[in-house]
RNA sequence: GGGCGUGUAGCUCAGCGGGAGAGCACUGCAUUGACAUUGCAGGGGUCACAGGUUCAAUCCCUGUCACGCCCA
């Protein structure tokens, strides 16, 4: 016997060591013979990370999708694993070391890494545990980590065979320079906020003229956010058709504190609207001002060290022309080694000081920060090594538009094609010691040889210097007569972009660049479930790196989820205090009621706003199939396998089965084609208020009655429909189900297989002459039930049931269905008469009418205002389709069928208008 | 500024060219045999606004307003 209760917190981590026991979800595990394959690869979440909302949604999905095609028989594989993180890891680790005083540069950049490492082995992938209790079933065993040594060498060939095709390639641009973390990162990891600045007006005085502030014709007014750049300043741009400036175009204006001679110019990118419609340039520290210092040739001069401090002393390019005076000397001497933020202070105090800061405005505006380290990023001109994403993503935009690969919703596509027709190259190098160290080696004249080892990079090199005739030849030469490993190459001591590994995923967790069975038989994967916030960091790329490489997409589906946001909609985030912890939830309610509230709300493009007063909800929908079970369970329900389902003769039991049919394949079509919030609703409806509030309570009175063919045969049908909602049900409440399973195997009987490998429901009985004879006793109940309360019948009072103008199947109907009419809607005696009885509340029922003569108990004011109500509501239908079925163009435009449903429609409501007519007459004679 | 999306019951949301729906909340009634984590019944909506297309618009189109997100 079941326990009383449901207790999801000792339930649920029992099944869960049941599964991981019997391997359960191991790659193909009950998969019927040569099945066609199922795949997801997991987004695999951070080494650092634990499970939010986010994720628990995400894999809610995916494990609905897997575990629905495991139990289809197909060979699934969910794909698990976890990415290094590059910069959060190693910010984690940098931070523990901290703790006891350990700086990451005290340490070897070997005994570093191994101290990540350690560090992974002792906390990293918590997350696992946490996926576990949600019920994820991934093979566990197949768990994979970008950093490990198989996905490493995927990193290592892809770069190679890259870089040899000429689409990896090292390059002097402006990157996105993190002056905290000292690395570069993507323009991807840089987030827009926006602070609370000012824009300083500063005056150049123009060469040649004698500057006075008071005489406007002696300077030019340009605005900067940011005056501490005006130290490496080699231009001001104007507008060209800008006419406040045209006589300045092409002369030079005297940059102050400085003493350069800098160009006005003529460009595009001066906005006359925009402060004073001058602009100073600062192509090292901008990137529009690269652009506009690129078009017109002005010099770029780096004034940052990579920690963002002033260097002026030692700075060949800022030095380069200039001829300081001993003061000017001392003045940059000050500025040396300043944080940009204090220079800024400084830079400003001194050009009011010389009378060139005309004003400060305040400014609110946009500041890029690094989406790790949290400080304003600086455009830094340095070397780093990128990807020609603008050549990979050409096909893989092929694929998209040509459907190859599907994104559902599918608007997502327009902000993918977005992307990748503006996409910039990609700065894959990274200024970490975490990661996969690029395949680079230097020659001593720096000439670059990039291979898969040390080793063959050496040889190449050798070839290189021995075959080209110079200085280095001789010197290679020697080197080789008494040789030092490392003394001829020297190795880039950067690394690689976490997401360039994540990149491979679909494939390097399958083995490649080996020819695996497992690459074989798994790839192309089907689906990829993912929020929209990682289209362009892993999608696109995972796009762009399958199709170079396995010449075939990575995946057919990319299935795009919401966001899920507090019950506000507002995002969730720890500064704002609106978390909510899956993992308490799961601890409150369990996980079977998260996963399916998730799921019942994940309706396709839109946010989740989550509500625990929802998971409380479908908490209790749990616990209502628990108790339908119990209660089958005491009368005896148990599977009869000997039970043919097409012999079952009374009308209720070839009812649920009919909806059974009706719900099992709403649910499989709606997890087909991902509305899987359809699938949880369709299941929702079909155990609670068909199953439970219906079917239950009419198979009460067999139970208690005395027919034992009826008992035996509902027993066998009430077991095999419980047996198939667990089916349908498991994906989205994978725990209490299989406990279910397993526990109503029947007295001495086990199941053949777990819930999870049970074959998933198909079923095709139908009976349309069933269904609807239940559906009219439903209807009469309700109608029984309304009438008695509105008309504040007491629940105990017994009332006689007298039909008026029953025809001959209603007269059957009645006689069948009289002990649950008895009992559902409190009903003494059935009969049947040519008259309505005075003093009785009416009913129409079909082409007859139900009275309910309940004597003294019934109001007849109430009940004749009552029945003026519904037959005013039937009047109001009668004239809306009157005049429609009136309109000739409806009868000539509206298909057939709407014309002769709208027909019908109104031919019932004038019959339950003239019954209704009739009643009230009756009532209104009694009074 | 560009793009995407949203506006339906008190709240959270489905629906979507032919009779406005769910969950929660609310109201009334019910408490000893599955279940109070319950049952039965009920109230509650100009489907943001204005035009247009159509025989027919909550649904399609255009515009307006409000809100959200992404990109610059």
């Amino acid at each position: 016997m079941l326990d009383k209760t449901y207790d999801s917190s000792t339930i649920e981590p029992r099944i869960a060591k049941t599964w991981e026991d019997a391997n359960a979800f191991r790659a193909g595990a009950g998969s019927e013979p040569d099945a066609e394959a199922f795949t997801i690869m997991i987004p695999p979440p951070n080494v650092t990370g634990s499970l939010h909302m986010g994720h628990a949604l995400n894999n809610t999905l995916q494990d609905i999708m897997v575990r629905f095609e495991r139990m289809r028989g197909k060979n699934v594989l969910w794909q698990p694993g976890m990415d290094h993180a590059g910069i959060a890891t190693q910010m984690v680790v940098e931070r523990k070391l901290m703790e006891r005083q350990i700086h990451r540069r005290d340490l070897t950049r070997e005994d570093f890494v191994d101290k990540v490492w350690e560090w992974k082995a002792e906390s990293g992938g918590l997350i696992f545990n946490q996926l576990k209790r949600l019920g994820a079933s991934c093979d566990w065993s197949r768990e994979r980590f970008t950093m490990d040594e198989g996905l490493s060498k995927a990193v290592l060939e892809v770069f190679v065979t890259l870089y040899k095709q000429g689409l990896i390639y090292k390059d002097k641009r402006l990157v996105n320079w993190d002056p905290k973390l000292l690395t570069a990162i993507s323009d991807l990891e840089v987030e827009q906020h926006e602070v609370n600045g000012n824009l300083w007006h500063f005056r150049y005085p123009i060469e040649g003229m004698t500057f006075d502030p008071e005489n406007p014709d002696t300077y030019i007014t340009v605005a900067t956010t940011r005056p501490e750049t005006m130290l490496g300043d080699t231009g001001v741009a104007v507008h060209p058709e800008d006419e406040r400036y045209t006589h300045l175009v092409g002369k030079h204006v005297v940059l102050p504190i400085v003493g350069r001679k800098i160009r006005v110019v003529a460009d595009e990118y001066s906005d006359p609207e925009k402060g004073t419609g001058a602009v100073k340039i600062t192509p090292a520290h901008d990137f529009n001002d690269f652009e506009v210092g690129r078009r017109h040739k002005l010099p770029a001069i780096n004034i940052l060290t990579v920690a963002a401090a002033i260097t002026l002393n030692e700075n060949e390019d800022f030095l380069a022309g200039l001829e300081p005076s001993p003061e000017q000397r001392a003045l940059w001497a000050e500025f040396e080694g300043l944080d940009r933020f204090a220079a800024r202070e400084k830079i400003v105090a001194l050009m009011d000081e010389g009378g060139f800061l005309a004003k400060i405005e305040p400014h609110r505006h946009m500041v890029p920060h690094g989406d790790r380290g949290g400080v304003p990023i600086e455009p830094f001109l340095t070397d780093q090594w990128y990807v020609n994403a603008a050549e990979l993503a050409k096909p893989a935009m092929a694929s998209v538009r040509e459907g190859r690969t599907n994104f559902v919703p599918k608007n997502w596509e327009k902000t993918y094609f977005d992307w990748m027709e503006n996409i910039q190259p990609w700065c894959i190098s990274r200024q970490l010691w975490w990661g996969h160290q690029i395949p680079a080696w230097y020659g001593p004249d720096g000439a670059i040889f990039v291979e898969k080892d040390e080793e063959a990079a050496l040889e190449t090199a050798i070839q290189h210097y021995l075959s080209h005739e110079g200085v280095w030849k001789a010197w290679v030469e020697e080197k080789l007569e008494n040789f030092q490993p490392g003394e001829i190459l020297t190795r880039d001591e950067d690394v690689l972009d976490t997401w360039f590994s994540s990149a491979l995923w679909p494939f390097s967790t399958l083995g490649w660049p080996d020819h695996t069975p497992e690459l074989k038989t798994y790839y192309q994967t089907d689906v990829l479930v993912t929020g929209f916030d990682i289209i362009f960091f892993w999608v696109a790329r995972m796009m762009m790196m399958g199709l170079h490489f396995m010449h075939e997409e990575p995946f057919h589906t990319v299935y795009v989820h919401a966001l899920v946001r507090d019950k506000n909609g507002q995002k969730m985030s720890k500064s704002k205090g609106n978390v909510i912890d899956p993992l308490d939830l799961i601890d409150e309610y369990g996980a079977d009621a998260l996963r399916f509230t998730l799921t019942i709300m994940a309706a396709q493009g839109r946010d989740v706003k989550l509500d625990p007063s929802r998971i409380a909800g479908y908490r209790n929908f749990g616990t209502k199939l628990w108790n339908a079970t119990r209660f089958a369970e005491m009368n005896g329900v148990s599977r009869d396998d000997s039970f043919w389902l097409n012999d079952a003769k009374l009308p209720v039991n070839r009812w649920i089965l009919t909806e059974l049919t009706r719900a099992a394949r709403e649910i499989t079509t709606s997890i087909e084609t991902y509305r899987f919030n359809e699938a949880a609703g369709s299941a929702y409806r079909f155990v609670w208020n068909l199953f439970c509030d219906w079917y239950l309570e009419l198979l009460k009175p067999i139970f208690m009655g005395e027919d034992e063919a009826a008992k035996a045969e509902s027993r066998a049908v009430a077991a095999f429909v419980l047996d198939e909602i667990y089916k349908l049900l498991h994906p989205m409440m994978p725990f209490m189900t299989e406990e279910l399973w397993a526990q109503t195997a029947g007295e001495g009987r086990t199941r053949e297989s777990l819930l999870c490998h049970a074959a998933w429901p198909a079923p095709d009985f139908e009976d349309a002459e069933a269904a609807a004879d239940v559906n009219w006793l439903v209807d009469l109940v309700t109608g029984i039930r309304s009438v008695r309360s509105e008309m504040n019948v007491p629940v105990a009072a017994i009332a006689p049931l007298v039909f008026v103008g029953a025809n001959d199947l209603t007269r059957q109907r009645l006689t069948r269905h009289e002990t649950a009419i008895k009992r559902l809607a409190r009903i003494g005696d059935i009969s049947h008469a040519p008259l309505a009885p005075k003093a009785a509340a009416q009913i129409v029922a079909g082409e007859a009418v139900a009275c309910l003569p309940l004597g003294d108990v019934i109001d007849l004011t109430a009940e004749a205002a009552r029945l003026q109500r519904e037959l005013a509501k039937t009047t109001d239908e009668i004239a809306r389709l009157h005049k429609k079925l009136s309109n000739e163009k409806f009868v000539a435009n509206a298909p057939e069928d709407v014309v002769a449903a709208e027909r019908e429609k109104l031919e019932e409501y004038r019959a339950a208008q003239e019954k209704l007519s009739l009643a009230l007459d009756r009532v209104r004679g009694a009074e």
